[in-house]
DNA sequence: GTGAACTTTTGAACGTTGTTCAAGAATATT
DNA sequence: AATATTCTTGAACAACGTTCAAAAGTTCAC
């Protein structure tokens, strides 16, 4: 076996270990040695195939992002439901993303936090693909929010679809925050789906800004 | 000079340090060694004072917190000017006490972000004092939210209030992560204002849902 | 004032971190 | 087989928060 294949693996193999620490522990839970045990290597090996422990974490928010659009795209695949009648199309779709990412948010809390926990040390910037990937979420807003917002260049657009998504987000955040039960998630849901509403009834009407 | 008198001297001493610490490197720039060092005091003197470092961080959190309300106080009761007419007086005042969110995190970033940046480590739970006081920042938007939904209970006031608040604190968090120029900063501003804004337009419409 | 009992302060030491790098093992080349 | 090259390793390093036996300081009865 190559040197290069052994690397791949053993790469593989750590961010594999690195993932399972990630949803028991957080990203805290990612150590060296503990890392080098579990694979059956040495502590140096690691450096031989990733630059940083922050490479690790980078790796596995890759694949919480890809799992995550898998999700949002199911979601807004979904047929409609009557729970959410009385409502323009887009702004149920809406209501469905912002709900998919809060459920995806619950089911895999710790992933999801490493996802914004993260903060690389001072010097290196984001890596182009995450910053890229990371840009693909917003754009399942997109689609709906076209109809709500047809005159809006495609610069503001993205803007806009990009201020949703973080909205939802702050939702979301703060919400977990809290120790939550099964009745505030009942609650959480509620508010997402108050805010989007409101925000979606607010874009159709006339003349939302836009232009500078 | 009693023991207590010397330790509340020196505590004092610790947070003055400890906040321009975190204004300068953010909360990994709080060490024990160098607080004793800027201190003149000795590593363990610290634990005489604190707990942990992380009482540190709450007492720089709870000033924090303290500007944060003056200046939001001053936002809300400043006279209007004619840039945001042609809107409820409600949305007005929720635009703008959004955009003085938006201005402190700019103008304290460090600070605002350490704030949220900071969890404690597993075990316990936040001081009452530090939760009631992150509480108080969402009733600010409860002044203006009570005119646009009049009809709410007040359990469900007051987390729609916050699910304002969080909608705003998303928008900021993710805005600032980019590295922003005045150019964005700008765009940032017309974000929250044209979010808001339309929040604001869709509770305005009737019955926006609240009760079960 | 002096010695005993008690309180307060101290900084070397401990246990963990992530990361490195001289030395050794493995492999390729002549 | 000898030499050159590449790869792997884990002890060693620096930095971290935190602790705790010992030193220094204080109080108080006699």
């Amino acid at each position: 076996m190559t040197t290069a294949e052994r690397r791949r693996k053993l790469k593989e193999i750590l961010i594999a270990i690195a993932e399972r620490s990630i949803e028991k522990d957080g990203i805290v839970g990612i150590k060296a040695r503990e890392l080098a045990a579990e694979a059956g290597c040495s502590v140096g090996a690691i450096y031989n195939v990733l630059a940083d422990l922050d490479d690790l974490v980078l790796a596995v928010n890759e694949r919480t992002l890809a799992m995550m659009k898998i999700e949002l795209a199911r979601a807004a695949q979904e047929p409609l439901d009557d729970a959410l009648e009385g409502k323009p199309r887009a702004v149920t779709q809406m209501v469905r993303l912002a709900l998919a990412y809060l459920h995806f948010a619950l089911a895999h809390r710790r992933r999801w936090h490493a996802l914004f926990d993260h903060q690389l040390p001072e010097g290196k910037a984001l890596p182009n693909w995450y910053a890229e990937q990371r840009q693909r979420m917003f754009s399942f807003i997109e689609e709906p929010l076209r109809d709500l917002q047809p005159a809006l260049g495609p610069d503001q657009f993205t803007l806009l679809a990009r201020s949703v998504f973080s909205a939802v987000h702050g939702i979301v955040l703060l919400g977990l925050e809290e120790k939550l039960g099964t009745v505030s998630v009942l609650e959480l849901e509620k508010q997402i789906t108050v805010i989007v509403t409101a925000l979606g009834r607010g874009f159709s009407s006339r003349g939302t800004g836009g232009g500078s």
